[in-house]
Parts: structure tokens; sequence; C-alpha cells
DNA sequence: ATTACAATTAAGCAATTGCTTAATCGTTAT
DNA sequence: ATAACGATTAAGCAATTGCTTAATTGTAAT
């Protein structure tokens, strides 16, 4: 994704005048700051099968070929996409004989999806 | 993103037992559709652009140049994400001469944005 | 009319994503 | 030990994403 170009860090000459009523660029800047990083959580909920994963783990703990089963789709598919959810600590596991008991690790995300849903509830 | 596979939809044989202690299958399935489309949203914000430029719009209305200083990105590209945005209705724009303001036409968006900066903040 | 400039659109490209099949690892049962 | 099976990893591929540069559109000023 990433490619040479003249845009430099401190680049102000995309149009001539500043023109936000004067508004403080640093400010601006610095306010900017604080969702840095953020993205992140919403790239992992921002894949249908995530979502829907962390959804079943938060009633259930649930063996990888369960998931597999209920969602109908392959077991590396799914292996694939708890593996992340695991890097990022959002699912912890277990192993049980052969099998491999995942569940939920982050009832924060919980919250997230609520308020996803509640997003689609109230009209739009 | 689609390919032909043997995998169809009503596959059961990924593992011989269905395993989840008797889980009721049909059910578990019924719940999964409570998410269903849901990672629409969370797509928006997975593109830490896009979770700038809305957290900006929710302090002001900015013109597109504007945006563009104070990420600090080509014009184009900020286009590109407020042509989206605008499909999504999470924006609303008004044309004022030569200047185009965006600004935030679904407060909602804000909730999750702040539940996720509240699932980095309760250490993680 | 012509020029200037903010914004958008078009075309194209590199990086990333989400799957696939095949091979491998871990555990249990024979 | 070996066979069986759940899970993981490896390698590879098509679709998607997020940018780029270049061309175009819309509005205002000369």
């Amino acid at each position: 994704m990433e490619k040479e170009t003249g845009i430099g860090k401190n680049n102000q000459d995309v149009c001539d005048s500043f023109c936000p009523s004067d508004a403080n660029l640093d400010g601006l800047r610095e306010k900017v700051l604080e969702v840095a990083g953020l993205s992140e959580i919403f790239k992992v909920l921002g894949d249908e099968t995530r979502t829907k994963i962390l959804y079943l783990l938060a009633h259930r703990k649930l063996c990888v070929c369960d998931i597999a089963v209920i969602l109908e789709m392959s077991l590396p598919a799914v292996s694939h996409h708890l593996r992340l959810l695991k890097a990022l600590r959002l699912v912890k596991y277990a192993r049980d004989g052969k099998m491999v008991y995942y569940s939920l690790d982050d009832e924060h995300i919980l919250n997230l999806i609520r308020e996803a849903q509640e997003h689609f509830a109230e009209g739009r």
C-alpha cells in the first residue's frame, strides 16, 4: 500500500488558503490522535464471519468444527479467523482431547456489537 | 472472493459428530442472524482515515481540502472516502462557492467510536 | 470568454484480505 | 506402532481495497 509520493509530512498546500474558518490546524491534528489505532478493533468486526464467531462465542464455548458447521464454512477458514481473534486477545481457547474449545475473552467487544445493533434498530 | 467449492448449504460433515454438547444447531444459526449485516458499519470504521474523518466532522463542518490538509492526504483520496461515507448516509454535504462542506449526518456513529475508545481505555 | 481553483471522477496499480487445497501437528483409541 | 480425526499451518489465488495520476466538472472572478 506504500507508494512514493510528493505529499510530505507538512504539506499544507493542497488548497490555496487553509479554509476552515481559521481553524487551529494543530488543534485539529491533535484531536485526530484521539481515535488513532481505534480502527484496529473495527477492522476485526468489519468481517461478517468474525462478528458471527464472536457473537456465537458470547453465548457459549464452541469447538472449531462446531463453528464450521454452524456457519457452513471450511475448518481452515474458521481456524484462520480464530487465529486473528486469538492474537488480539478477543477469544481464549482450551484444548480438550482432540477438540479445542474457544470462548469469548473480552466482554467489551459485545458492547460494540450491541451498539451497532442499535444503530440499525433506530432506522437508517 | 467467490470460488467454486464443495461446501454446500447443508454441509454438516465437517466433523464426525456435531460436537457442541448437543447444541441446537438451528437455534445457533438463528442466533447468528441477529448480527447479519452488522459488519457493514464496522467495515466503514475499519479504515483509520475514515474514522478520523468522521471524528473530525463530529466537531465541525469542514471542506474537502481542510480534511486533506489536516490528515496530510491527497484530495482525491479524501474525496473517495467521503463518497463512501456519503453513500452510507453517515455524512452530509453542502456546497458553498467553490468549496463543499461536509458534516456528520449520523450522531449514532459517534457512540460506536466512543465505545471503542473505552475498549482501549479499559486496558488491553 | 477565459482563467483559476475546489472537488469529483476515471483508470490503473500494489497491497491486503479471505478463502482454497494440501500437508502437518496433537491427541486418542486400537 | 499405527490409524483416525480435530485443528493448525503453508502456499497460492481471486477479489477487494486504498491509493495514485490524469482528466473532468462546477463555481467564481477577471
